[in-house]
DNA sequence: TTTGTAAATAGGAATGATTACGACTTTTAT
DNA sequence: ATAAAAGTCGTAATCATTCCTATTTACAAA
């Protein structure tokens, strides 16, 4: 999921592309890792001085909402990333960079068959650390 | 880990067994599940009339360090379960009753081979759904 | 059993992330 | 260009959690 992409899909859903979406998108589009809304923050205000809380958090619900951003909780915090869609995957997250890399294994393959009788709704994989440039840094 | 055993790891560790603290313990032990620090407010609450937040985060946290509770994030909100301390594994979780039942598949074996120059602190393998229970209710 | 003291708790204020809301502004379709 | 719909602002409210000081309690040593 690109800029490119990512404006598309809210043209098509018939959203508004305002100036602070782009800005939003921009923001992690050259981010690559799990960001938490306090750096958006932290970034729209230099930009413009103020940013509505409002204005960053429907967004980023939009955008989750949309599968634009992928969420995950990190010690009582969300934190969103690009999502990578061309197919599925999990993540190492490093906890110092928030910098991530996939991990090309799915345990629900065979998870899956010790849970016959539950409804299955969604899962959850990461394995948290530090990558090598933190660990060199 | 049952409340005995918990007990004593309070013990050998030199903190005190109070009433409160034994409360706790048996709240986790006749619930089994994830749960929230709001229920187990709600429950002192109906002994004591009050309870302090302090006495509940507090002991929820030493619990947590002395490896007797396991801690999950559900939805921005921490969640505690005795822990099941006989051999590693991960768990279905139930997102109506909190419920778990044990998955015997870590996919650490093989990820971590996709991982070298990383370190690796922690994972988490987490399944989400309705438990059979909860799907015939 | 009494007592000294370190540990635990109460009660409430503070914090930090997130959500909610009425008024105002911008985008987009016509 | 214009009006309706959607988006944004500024701020207040909420919710879980943490922090603080005075008071109480568990436990060990006398």
């Amino acid at each position: 999921m690109n800029l490119q992409d990512a404006i598309n899909v809210l043209k098509e859903k018939g959203y508004k592309t305002t100036g602070k979406r782009k800005d939003i998108l921009e923001f992690f589009a050259s981010e690559d890792g799990y960001r938490p809304a306090k750096d958006l923050i932290v970034h729209l205000e230099n930009k413009y001085g103020t940013i509505s809380f409002d204005t960053i958090y429907r967004n980023l619900h939009l955008y989750h909402d949309l599968g634009i951003l992928e969420k995950t909780d990190l010690e009582g915090e969300k934190h969103f990333r690009l999502s990578c869609s061309h197919h599925h995957h999990h993540h190492f997250i490093c906890t110092d960079c928030g910098k991530t890399k996939e991990i090309d294994i799915c345990p629900m393959d065979t998870a899956s068959a010790e849970l016959t009788n539950y409804e299955i709704d969604d899962h959850k994989f990461e394995i948290y650390g530090r990558c090598p440039a933190c660990l060199n840094a």
